[in-house]
RNA sequence: GGACGUAUAGUGUAGUUGGAUAUCACUCUGGCCUUCUAAGCCGGCGACCCGGGUUCGAAUCCUGGUACGUCCGCCA
């Protein structure tokens, strides 16, 4: 709890000046409470016990006893060598109706002038349909994104695009040399595609891919088709614009089918950067001189080039290829320019990364400070399996996100049937939508990211405790509550909030409970953006809405006919803030469910 | 073989960077709907991979194991 920790410093200093403790290391040591119970901020006293010649208990009663509570602090104690402090209920609720608690804006919409930042994520090859796996980095980036934004902080999100590597020649190559009968035949020992998806490009484009590759592996004609790729590739390099535009006639559509899906996860982006621009543009071919300038810089027998980054940390194999022997760049070269171009566009960068991308990451980061500039923030997450192991498209056992997405949103949807016997099938619709993207959404999210995880359908389907449901129950619940005053002729807007204020209200334990949960809201999202950690946000979302149903539980908000506005005031705020921290999440907040 | 990451109740997870009686949920179990949505609430059972070290204090830091994941292409 932040918010008293200067109050906190201002009784704490007088009273440790007293008992010979000068400087001030002691102001790093208060920390939030573990014991919940015990207080808010807690003074580990055990520190001081040598320098004192004093036993940690002692020193924590003579504090203590050296301090009065005030109007803020209004509960010091001291336990097994702590000194706690616990800020005043009476107070807590005047700072929240106050509206001092910041709501924050998860759409961007209030400029706070706060940092700005690009954040790069998925970066999907557009080779076919997202799978719950390739999706983790959808989802995690674009919650980084809604998260500084509900911070206060200026996003970009951008998509960059792999429009010229050897996956999209190989795309391109069969969808101009395949014909549909061929590529089933080519895939008759595979699960066909399904129905649902029979018009959605990426699912339809992805067969032309599956069986080139099949074709690639196969003795008698795998010779010719490689040296038509590599064809492909190499004059896409050189910046063939022909191969680029039938590169691009190839990829396109599936790129917008895999958008699509992403889009159901409200998943948007505000810019897509294609990766020949760096070719096209002359950025790659100047950057590879740059590094054959450098005193680390290496030659490999065929002319291949490299820069030995053994002498900058980087361990195990240290020679990092950014230049082939017949003189084209490779891909991590490419993603060197990428970064010099965001570099120019925005100071922060944070880019979403799978795992298998960590030693290239770290090659082009120090690359990057060999050329002068700094590295980028980046948010690695680990793989999602399933119970029978990795997810591989080749082997067919994945599980795709548009499927996940339909039997979320009818697992929802025979669920509200069940419960809410008087709502049309348009309102079920709307809800089921809402409740199984977000639920889908939410089980990623709350699971730290490098954490790796096996995908469970139960555990998806789950919409109980734990899950994005449980979030929004609590924000309907609220809503509820707002729509029957309204009805009453009561709004928050109308309340005088100087009459809710300084007045010694009673306080039941569990507004109590929610209050401190609602002045620590900033330090968990602050925390949460600052560290890149999603998780830690999602969890706070939870510890709301859990406070908010004992609330609700014991704090009638209308009783008899009569509003009270004291509890109006605190649903209304608590609402606010699920509702923005839901937008935070990706999850939608809903009226009624 | 080397580099990096992970290991917490039967299961899934949190742990504010070294502090108190380790969080939450599922499962199991006992209770709560004639007043604001029971997708909810209240109670019970149950865990820090193994060994050493640093420290007043270790789930957290160091070190050695073990298990799992990822990487170690002039692929992307």
């Amino acid at each position: 709890m932040e918010i008293i920790r200067p109050h906190v410093e201002q009784v704490l200093s007088p009273a440790l000046q007293q008992l010979g403790i000068t400087n001030e290391n002691w102001k790093s040591m208060i920390a939030p409470s573990r014991e919940k119970s015990m207080g808010d901020l807690s003074l580990p006293c055990f520190a001081f016990a040598k320098q004192l010649n004093m036993a940690p208990n002692e020193i924590a009663e003579k504090l203590q006893s050296l301090i009065e509570n005030n109007d803020i602090i209004d509960e010091i104690n001291s336990t097994a060598g702590y000194l706690n402090f616990k800020a005043s209920a009476n107070w807590l609720a005047d700072y929240v109706v106050s509206g001092n608690v910041r709501i924050g804006d998860a759409l961007g919409g209030l400029p706070t002038g706060a940092k700005s930042v690009l954040i790069e994520h998925t970066s999907a090859n557009p080779n076919g349909p997202f799978h719950v796996g390739r999706a983790r980095n959808a989802i995690l980036g674009d919650t980084l994104v809604r998260l500084h934004r509900l911070y206060g902080n200026e996003v970009r999100s951008e998509y960059y695009v792999d429009d010229m590597g050897k996956q999209v020649a190989v795309l391109a190559w069969a969808l101009a040399n395949l014909k549909p009968e061929q590529v089933d035949d080519i895939l008759s020992d595979r699960e066909s595609i399904n129905d649902m998806w029979n018009n959605k490009p990426d699912h339809e484009r992805v067969r032309w891919y599956q069986a080139a590759q099949v074709l690639r592996n196969d003795d008698s004609v795998k010779e010719g088709i490689e040296k038509a790729i590599a064809d492909m590739v190499h004059a896409s390099e050189n910046g063939d614009d022909e191969v680029l535009a039938a590169f691009e006639n190839a990829y396109q559509p599936v790129l917008d089918g895999m958008l699509e899906t992403l889009n159901r996860l409200r998943i948007n982006f505000d810019e897509f950067t294609k990766e020949s621009l760096f070719v096209t543009n002359g950025d790659v071919s100047k950057i590879m001189e740059k590094l054959s300038t450098l005193e680390i810089h290496g030659v490999a027998d065929n002319g291949a080039e490299y820069l030995d980054l053994g002498t900058r940390g980087l361990k195990g194999k240290t020679e990092f290829y950014f230049r082939r022997g017949d003189g084209s760049s490779l891909y991590a070269t490419r993603d060197i320019a990428y970064h010099i171009w965001k570099f120019s566009q925005c100071n922060n960068l944070i880019n979403i990364l799978g795992e298998d991308h960590k030693l290239q990451s770290k090659q082009v980061s120090l690359t990057l400070n060999e050329l002068g500039y700094d590295s980028p923030e980046v948010l690695f997450y680990s793989f999602i399996k399933l119970p029978e192991g990795k997810m591989s498209t080749r082997k067919g056992n994945v599980v795709f996100m548009d499927d996940l997405l339909e039997e979320a949103k009818a697992h929802a949807a025979n669920l509200v049937r069940e419960i809410r016997t008087d709502y049309s099938d348009v309102e079920i619709t709307e809800i089921a939508e809402a409740v199984g993207t977000s639920a889908v959404r939410f089980n990623i999210i709350k699971v730290s990211p490098d954490k790796g995880f096996t995908f469970r359908w139960e555990e998806a389907l789950a919409f109980d405790s734990d899950s994005a449901p449980f979030i929004m129950y609590s924000h309907t619940r609220s809503r509820s509550i707002s729509n029957k005053c309204l009805a009453l002729g009561i709004t928050f807007d109308i309340i005088d909030n100087s009459k809710l204020q300084n007045e010694n209200h009673e306080i039941p334990n569990s507004m109590y409970e929610l209050l401190r949960v609602m002045v620590t809201h900033n330090d968990a999202l602050s925390k949460s953006v600052e560290q890149n950690r999603p998780n830690l946000f999602a969890n706070q979302l939870l510890n709301l809405a859990n406070s908010y149903n004992g609330f609700y539980r014991d704090c009638k908000v209308i009783s008899n006919g009569k509003v009270n506005e004291m509890y109006l005031a605190v649903s209304e705020i608590a609402s606010k803030l699920m509702k923005s921290g839901m937008i935070g999440l990706g999850i939608s907040p809903l009226e009624q469910m």
